[in-house]
RNA sequence: GGGCCGUUAGCUCAGUCGGUAGAGCAGUUGGCUUUUAACCAAUUGGUCGUGCGUUCGAAUCGCACACGGCCCA
């Protein structure tokens, strides 16, 4: 044990480079506020190198252009540091012999991740790399700990995810994605305003959990004495807004299911939902046609995207087809084999698709589409008609009353979008209800609760509407190339380490 | 939940048949001061994920657990 200028113990590093930059630490206490708040900064890397990259080295001289600016040092070469500074590196030229002998000193207190201020004249070295000629510098945050390998960079990608300052600090790839996210986002937010739509935010925490059949985390209001439920999704909260008159609506923010984690799945996950009174699903697979090639064009200036080793040309129409054609298409299966439910499960059995015996028919051949054909639509397909059972909130087909008019859409065999013409008529929502509380009575965890405020607002008058909900992680995904959800959140949900004490 | 793979220095990785733990980078010391993964010389650094077992002897073989990854449900 040590003490530090505050008297307080500190534990002694049992790692020697921590320990020596510490001390390097000490050093620079004694001397001064060794984190000082101010720093005015004359420029940016990104600011010099607009404005002086062009000029030649003798007009350079020329101007004898006197800088300040600010940076974390990333590489150390010989007499030159490179520092990085929002991402733009710029290099500095250190010669011992043209400052103080205090200064030349202080350069020994300098390590690999320090933040430092410095002062210097804008030059070119012989390579014609534009550097600032160091003449005064200041360490203005000290870094305890060495930065990950300068080639490679952070791979582990536990330590990745567990401490994503150091992935930002050293792999400019996910820098990258984490910016393009951001960008996609402004861009969705700034197409729906255009198109009229208003932005709302509606409850996280909500007595009854609706919106989507899924589990739900529950905590507890204190003063109330009740049970809350982080929300599934905000979709009935939006519609309610839609009978209040808000006719075009979206809300572009978190959701929480209680489900497992993996590639595909994290515990709260960024979801877009909009609604529209007036439309109907066909008109809402239209918009996501256009968003999607929108957001391509904007990305990179064209509708091709390559994601994984596949390319999809967002620039052409998307296939639409139903879930039973595509499952006719991608199993050894008729149209005529999915009339009754003992065909459906002969069907379901001849493909090795398990199923309980009182599902049903609906709910047995989404567990075929599922298991047996999601994963093989690779180009963009929305798929329609999903089955009444497994939509309790869409509109039912007005020819065939079996189906919905529902679409989800599918890129590379996964799910990125669900939307449909809303389901407005109270009574048949009340008794989908019911049909969804009779499964949760027996046992199916995520069937949803009745919601009777719900049924009531629609006994207001819901307008025709359509709404759609797209995942934004999945989005972000197929844009970035990144195959897993935790290569898109910053902060992925990772099992806590156990601590020895 | 099941299967497979991984966990070795601060980082990136080797480690053969079970026989006293290796490299590159980073670090330290010195040199060099217009370099570009700078270079040259010397040098420090290990709970081999954790625990138990087999063995004269375990990073290596076995079992259990933890964390991560991939696949499946």
């Amino acid at each position: 044990m040590k003490e530090n200028n505050n008297g307080v113990q500190l534990v002694e590093d049992e790692n020697k480079l921590v320990a020596l930059r510490r001390e390097k630490l000490q050093i620079i206490r004694e001397k001064r506020q060794a984190y000082p708040n101010t720093f005015n900064r004359e420029s940016t890397a990104q600011l010099l190198i607009v404005k002086y990259s062009e000029k030649n080295r003798s007009q350079l001289e020329e101007l004898a252009v006197e800088t300040m600016i600010a940076g974390r040092i990333i590489r150390m070469r010989g007499p030159f540091l490179v520092i990085t500074d929002g991402g733009v590196n710029i290099q500095l030229y250190v010669n011992k012999k043209e400052l103080s002998e205090a200064l030349a000193n202080e350069l020994k207190l300098l390590d690999l991740g320090d933040i430092v201020g410095v002062r210097g004249v804008v030059f070119k070295t012989n390579k014609e790399e534009l550097t600032i000629r160091l003449s005064d510098f200041q360490v203005l945050s000290k870094s305890l700990h060495p930065l990950p390998d300068k080639h490679k960079g952070l791979i582990d990608t536990e330590l990745r995810y567990r401490q994503r300052y150091l992935d930002l600090i050293v792999n400019e790839d996910s820098r990258l994605i984490f910016r393009k996210r951001s960008k996609i986002i402004r861009f969705i937010r700034n197409y729906f305003e255009d198109l009229d739509f208003m932005e709302v935010e509606t409850p996280m925490m909500q007595v009854i959990p609706g919106g989507a059949t899924a589990r739900p985390f529950v905590t507890h209001h204190n003063a109330l004495d009740q049970d809350m439920y982080l929300r599934v999704a905000p979709e009935l909260c939006l519609k309610r807004l839609v009978v209040g008159g808000f006719e075009k609506v979206f809300e572009l923010n978190r959701n929480f299911r209680n489900e497992g984690l993996s590639a595909r799945h994290n515990p709260e996950f960024t979801m877009l939902e909009f609604y529209q009174a007036y439309a109907n699903y066909h008109d809402l697979m239209d918009l996501t046609e256009d968003l999607l090639r929108k957001i391509a064009y904007a990305l990179g200036e064209t509708t091709r995207v390559t994601y994984q080793g596949s390319v999809y040309d967002l620039g052409k129409p998307f296939a639409r087809i139903s879930v039973h054609e595509a499952i006719c298409r991608h199993c050894e299966i008729s149209e005529a084999d999915l009339k009754t439910i003992t065909l459906v499960k002969a069907a379901a059995e001849s493909l090795g698709v398990q199923f309980e015996d009182e599902w049903s028919s609906g709910k047995i051949i989404m567990e075929i589409f599922e298991q047996k054909v999601e994963s093989k639509l690779d180009q963009p397909t929305f798929v329609t008609e999903y089955p009444i059972e497994v939509s309790p909130l869409a509109r039912r087909n007005e020819e065939r009353p079996e189906i919905t008019d529902r679409f989800e859409l599918i890129i590379g065999g996964r799910e990125l979008a669900n939307g449909f013409s809303e389901l407005n008529d109270p009574e048949d929502q009340a008794e989908r209800f019911h049909a969804q509380v009779a499964q949760k009575n027996s046992g199916d965890q995520e069937a949803m609760h009745f919601d009777a405020d719900y049924v009531t607002a629609l006994e207001y008058g819901l307008p025709p509407t359509a709404g759609e909900g797209i995942g934004i992680d999945r989005l972000v995904m197929l844009f970035a190339d990144a195959p897993s959800i935790r290569d898109v959140l910053l902060f992925p949900h990772m099992r806590p380490l156990k601590n020895s004490d």
